[in-house]
DNA sequence: TCTGTAGTTCGATAATATTCGAACAATGGA
DNA sequence: TCCATTGTTCGAATATTATCGAACTACAGA
């Protein structure tokens, strides 16, 4: 499988991750990731299709918030958070922070 | 012109704030009304069609983002910082925080 | 009362997203 | 080599959203 394209910190756009997080399952997504630091796909899927769940990571992923790396057949996720706070400081947090 | 419903600060839901927000438009306006307080619909209309900015009003007013009262012929916007702030504290200054 | 201004609502169209099955690719064993 | 596992990609159906003209409502003034 080859390598996905991250996009540079300085490539992130504003709007695009407000509108990634904007999904309850990416949304759902990313919290989880950030309370388990990492995990793969189907640790994150709720059940959903392995398609469907395909997509909302390259979502995430083209905004930034994501990154995947390859280990054997599984995709291990994590929180791009320190690239994150860099462009957009404080940001991811202040998301991360709200109740439910 | 019936009085519009704003939502309490109670049932502002996090991901319609994010989809509110994510949208360029609706983020525009958002960061003049944050710049000048309060300001008419015309004055943060960009030249778009009436009907389309109605529409994003609407939105923003939906998620909690904007309050509108009627002063003559005329609806005065304002952001709803407070109410905002005791929802989902840090958030919005967060999110208007970022530059560009 | 007539007219102009400010903005909403309606309806249609076009653009974008979501969802998911099916086919595919890559890896790791047995 | 065969097979199971993990996840991507493709394609099509469905759903949402954005955009904007046209008709409409409300108000202020002349």
């Amino acid at each position: 499988m080859r390598p996905f394209k991250h996009p540079a910190a300085s490539e992130f756009v504003l709007e695009r991750v407000l509108y990634a997080l904007s999904d309850p399952v990416r949304l759902e997504i990313v919290r989880r990731l950030a309370a388990l630091g990492e995990a793969s796909c189907s640790e994150l899927d709720g059940g959903r299709p392995k398609s469907s769940v395909s997509h909302h990571f390259r979502v995430l992923r083209d905004a930034g918030l994501v990154c995947t790396r390859s280990v054997g057949t599984t995709h291990i996720n994590s929180l791009r958070r320190e690239e994150m706070n860099a462009r957009f400081p404080g940001l991811l947090e202040a998301i991360l922070s709200q109740r439910e």
